[in-house]
RNA sequence: GGGGGUGCGCCACAGUUGGAGAGGUGGGUUGGACUGUAAAUCCAAUGUUUCGGCUGAGUAGGUUCGAAUCCUACCACCCCCA
């Protein structure tokens, strides 16, 4: 994996680069949508090519591992076959699932036995088999197994975490160099930042990561419900420290003005659930504000979803009232409509961004842009 | 025409051996939440009020200390028979 680094805005910290895996091209700053079970929910992959521009997008280990099993995944040929995406894909290791199924695991030196969420049967994941099972996927971009910690921790259990994200990352590395990929393409390792809100651990933790000089670097642990400055402040700070030449990646995050203030701050990737599952319960993200279109005041709006000219091409031919009413009736349409918007609307947004940081007006218009964007419409 | 059954809040359903309940479940409606997806999910409100209460179980009576519950009449709907 290469990357370019074509400009950096001098105003801010935001970059635009160009990042080269074995699937193909990525133009940074990126958001990539989320496709946890080797799907991004309610979207068909033409339409992820065709209609959102989606230029990379990421699976899950912990939930793909479970459901549907690599020995389905590598008989399949690994994900890109199997869900016949030939774009970039990234997997997450199941770190995240550390966090978000805290009370149905433990975390032990060797790794995070879960309780499987399906049928309660025990799991190790380790930085070994973490690793082991994104060589079956087969994904261009694989995450250190880390552990992301809650917010808040406290100093000593984010300082004891982050040594131990930073021990699983030394196995993660001796893995990758022990093992092949299986599908012949190049896998590129992105270790995770942790350190929680404490600035000194980060600043540790960042030091430690850019150490082993990997292709790329994740920063992990955030969007976690940390206050919003927090967030802001311990990018910049991680942005700060992690190498130029290469890409910066902000784990979930987030909403379009986190996206445009985090870019600003030197972040090129990004990833979120919030367009794809917000948009199936009813919330459109737009240029002028957010909508929550089941409400009743859309329920009689024969107005394009959106007639901006880089929307999704069903969010200018369909209606809010069409939308409104589909997703009141529970209709799958709704969500595949809603998700199409959202996700276009996404990739559009850093589509933008990064021209206007190549043409040097990334400050001016970032400053005009965002008022609208977290207005309730 | 005869027999049987059922009637409550925006709708449906369930429940009641006489001790009220502005209660239950589901739906609808009106809002809200969601940040490396246990999420097409979850939460709240949904008679009226001057926030003290008030009114309330088809309608009108009756029995009773006390009735949504028991009795009578009527009304509506459903089922069966003719």
């Amino acid at each position: 994996m290469t990357f370019d680094l074509l400009h950096t805005d001098p105003a801010t910290d935001a970059r635009a680069g160009l990042l080269t895996t074995g699937h193909g091209q990525i133009e940074t700053p990126i958001f990539m949508p989320v496709g946890t079970l080797g799907t991004v929910k309610g979207v068909h992959q033409w339409e992820l090519k065709e209609q959102v521009k989606a230029q990379i997008i990421l699976g899950n280990t912990y939930h793909l591992y479970l459901r549907p099993g690599m020995e389905v995944m590598e008989a399949a040929g690994g994900l890109h076959r199997f869900m016949h995406w030939d774009g970039p894909i990234l997997t997450d290791s199941g770190g995240y699932q550390v966090f978000s199924l805290a009370h149905r695991r433990k975390i032990t030196e060797a790794g995070a036995t879960f309780a499987s969420h399906i049928d309660g049967s025990k799991h190790l994941f380790s930085p070994e088999s973490s690793l082991g099972i994104q060589r079956t996927i087969g994904a261009d971009i694989v995450m250190a197994f880390d552990e992301c910690p809650p917010y808040p921790s406290t100093r000593k259990y984010a300082e004891d975490s982050m040594h131990l994200t930073h021990r699983w990352l030394e196995r993660c590395v001796a893995f990758l160099g022990d093992s092949q990929p299986k599908y012949g393409h190049e896998q590129s390792l992105f270790p995770i930042v942790q350190g929680g809100s404490y600035d000194d651990l980060r600043t540790r933790s960042c030091e430690f990561i850019a150490g082993q000089d990997q292709p790329g670097n994740a920063i992990g642990g955030l969007s976690v419900g940390e206050p919003i400055p927090d967030m802001y402040r311990i990018a910049k700070l991680c942005c700060d420290i992690l190498p130029r030449d290469k890409p910066r990646y902000l784990m979930g995050v987030g909403t379009p003005a986190n996206l445009l203030e985090c870019i600003s701050r030197g972040v090129d990737m990004f990833d979120c659930v919030l367009p794809s599952r917000n948009a199936r319960h009813g919330m459109l993200y737009t240029r002028d504000g957010i909508i929550n279109i089941r409400n009743a005041r859309w329920k009689n709006d024969h107005s394009p979803i959106d007639d901006h000219p880089e929307a999704a091409p069903t969010s200018r031919t369909h209606t809010k009232a069409y939308l409104c009413h589909l997703l009141r009736c529970g209709e799958l349409l709704a969500g595949q409509l809603a998700t199409l918007h959202n996700l276009a609307f996404y990739l559009s947004l850093v589509q933008e961004a990064r021209t206007h940081i190549l043409n040097g007006t990334f400050h001016s218009w970032k400053t005009s842009t965002l008022p609208g964007l977290e207005r309730k419409r």
